[in-house]
DNA sequence: AGGCAGGTTCTTA
DNA sequence: TAAGAACCTGCC
């Protein structure tokens, strides 16, 4: 089906900009997964867009995906070039990143497989966990199968063996124990949709192998609260160097996270 | 070849 | 409570 976005949409930058592993260039095209959902979506106008689902996949699912109902433009307007040159220049920079809407499992062990890997690497590490499990959920138009994302049993039911072989490194420990708990019951990330922010982060750190960079990550990425500002090392290189006088998160709630996004985009390509 | 990569846990004062 | 070290692995 084909669609019109009239709307900050850059498949490209989103592809790169580190909040998701499962989303590339493919080619004339991108190939996305989320979860066991497979999607190819392609360029073929302006504002014009093909996509390989149905419009009743668009409408339940990818419309969503996307943040289609949030006007990104809008919030770039908000950035005062003479107040905060730098912000402005970053959102000039990274106009066309939306935050998707992720699986909130998908991006709990996502994210704690990031930890202190770079984004290839952690690409690799996730590409090799769900080609483990194998459970197959699309096939891009160069012929390459993909894997859905697995289920917290799936992981739950493999071996330390098994994901020794997925690069995880010391990472495997937290992965196996977040599947189990998931996969018990014992953790309910569903449920935790209707804490507040305070309550959320404080589950969210006590999950083995989550800190306060990955919970801020999942709570941005994943609950898709968009005021949540995770800082890694990138961003915090930013706020030494660009605002030692502090950011000015207040102006820009509840939106920091989007402004995280542009600031951290930018710094990985100029600094 | 040794250091480092989108952190977190563990250990020590 | 707060620094500092240790940690898997792959890639310069």
């Amino acid at each position: 089906m084909k669609i019109t976005i009239n709307d900050d949409f850059d498949l490209l930058k989103i592809a790169d900009s580190g909040q998701c592993f499962r989303f590339n260039a493919c080619g004339e095209g991108f190939t996305v997964m989320a979860l066991d959902k497979y999607l190819f979506i392609k360029k073929v106008g302006e504002k014009e867009y093909e996509l390989s689902c149905s419009e009743e996949e668009y409408e339940g699912f990818w419309k969503e995906y996307f943040d289609l109902g949030l006007s990104y433009s809008e919030l770039r307007g908000r950035i005062d070039p003479a107040e905060d040159p730098y912000l402005y220049a970053a959102a000039e920079y990274g106009k066309g990143i939306r935050i998707l809407k992720q699986d909130l499992w998908e991006m709990l062990i996502s994210f704690i497989i990031s930890q202190r890997k770079n984004i290839p690497a952690i690409k690799a590490s996730i590409e090799k966990l769900c080609a483990k499990v194998g459970r197959k959920a699309g096939e891009t138009p160069e012929g390459e199968i993909l894997y859905a994302f697995p289920t917290a049993k799936e992981i739950a039911s493999l071996s330390m063996e098994d994901l020794a072989a997925c690069s995880l490194g010391y990472r495997d420990k937290y992965v196996m124990k977040a599947a189990r708990e998931v996969a018990s019951g014992y953790v309910d990330l569903e449920s935790w949709k209707d804490l507040d922010d305070a309550g959320l982060m404080e589950r969210l750190l006590e999950l083995f192998g989550v800190g306060v960079k990955v919970a801020n990550c999942e709570i941005l990425f994943g609950y898709h609260r968009l005021d949540a500002f995770p800082k890694d090392v990138w961003i915090n290189r930013v706020l030494d160097r660009q605002y030692p006088g502090g950011f000015m998160f207040d102006k820009y709630t509840p939106y920091n996270g989007i402004m995280q996004q542009y600031l951290f985009f930018y710094s990985r390509t100029t600094m």
